[in-house]
DNA sequence: TATAAAATATGATATTTGTCATACTTTACG
DNA sequence: CGTAAAGTATGACAAATATCATATTTTATA
């Protein structure tokens, strides 16, 4: 059992709230995990009974609309905390979490997380301000898909891409979805997705090597978003 | 100054959680207002510094999207809280308030309800569950934008319009919006909603009289949607 | 009440987007 | 290594939606 002390991503998440014992109680209830690529977290429908606090590895937050298609609703990645939502007001869990890349993560039962409520105000104030964000976010997501092309949000999610989740050494976006998961992402079909990337790449936008996007011109994409 | 104790809808609130001395304490802080119709509470982008308690009168929060049109992200009733979202993230509010109807609401300020955080567990239980519930609202709100069409979300929202705002004697929906307003709900232009209205009409599935909406085919618009 | 302004309605048309078919490319794996 | 399956790409077409123009109705108000 690793100690949460020394676990960095613990500073990005409502966790920095708590001291040196603290951390200790935690470390001594919580179960880590390894997630491969493809695997749920957990999923929509499920009790989940706890967060759980990503170590290592992007997932994304899905969730299955009525027409049968999967909506990305948002990618997590390591010092967030998931299933709190759920947690908070005991329901199954709203979204599926689904590991993007092979991850590492922790589960902090509901129990623990509940007696840290009671006692460390600075604690549930954080873990507030997260869901906040969630719902500013959420806010915001919902009216540009609500006013927006599908251009412009793919424009737009591309920008959020290399911003939010960085690029490798050769420029190329650091998350790789498939066109698929894309599309999935902007709420379109994965043809128009693809037909859309081709024209970005046709006019110099982008750059396309498989499953590697290269932002050749942000400017002109935030533009278009 | 008229007192908390005796508001009713108190009980539909986080505020639920306060004892009789809470109430009062609130009572002689809290401010009244009487909103004319047409008339914001408060603005996107403008910091709020407490919340506000709906006591009378329907509200929309709407945000300005980049192409210049409001969207509807939400409808607020009697016994809602509005602002904490913002209160709690010390940021701007992300939405407006705008009255649909003339209104009562009562301003406590953000000094108070801090406070509160501190002393009272079970009311900041509250306000954490109603802000995971307008959380969880947002994400099944997102993929219906991003997933259904026009025609599905216009009859989804005509539901929900009549099931979570209720009718009149005559059966017509009690919330009354106009044409831009209900487009401005279901993401669309002004004139896809009227076209979209009068095919339902045409099928018999609803009646209009003017702003006044009665559904006639509950069962054949929850089908489409 | 008269008149202007705003809201509603509808047609014509352009644009966007989805769907279906099909071909090509990459990947997984026996 | 070969083969099937999955993913990517593109054309052809249909459906959905936006836009612009214009007519009609309702509302506000001088």
């Amino acid at each position: 059992m690793s100690k949460c002390e020394q676990c960095i991503v613990r500073q990005f998440s409502s966790l920095k709230a708590f001291n040196k014992d603290e951390l200790i109680k935690i470390a001594n209830c919580k179960t880590s995990y390894t997630i491969k690529k493809g695997e749920p977290l957990f999923e929509e429908g499920e009790m989940v009974n706890g967060v759980f606090c990503v170590k290592d590895g992007v997932c994304k937050m899905t969730k299955l609309s009525d027409n049968g298609k999967d909506q990305i609703v948002k990618l997590a990645k390591p010092g967030e905390l998931l299933g709190q939502r759920s947690m908070i007001s005991e329901e199954a869990a709203n979204l599926s979490a689904i590991a993007l890349e092979d991850m590492e993560v922790c589960f902090i039962p509901k129990s623990e997380i509940m007696q840290f409520f009671n006692e460390n105000n600075k604690f549930s104030m954080n873990m507030m301000k997260a869901i906040c964000g969630d719902l500013k976010e959420a806010d915001d997501h919902m009216v540009n898909m609500a006013q927006k092309t599908v251009k412009q949000r793919l424009a737009e999610t591309l920008i959020y891409l290399e911003n939010f989740h960085g690029i490798n050494e050769d420029k190329s976006l650091k998350i790789q979805l498939s066109r698929d998961e894309l599309a999935g992402m902007i709420g379109t079909a994965t043809e128009s997705c693809i037909r859309l990337l081709s024209d970005f790449k046709k006019n110099n936008l982008i750059e396309i090597q498989g499953k590697k996007i290269i932002l050749l011109d942000k400017i002109q994409l935030k533009k278009i978003s």
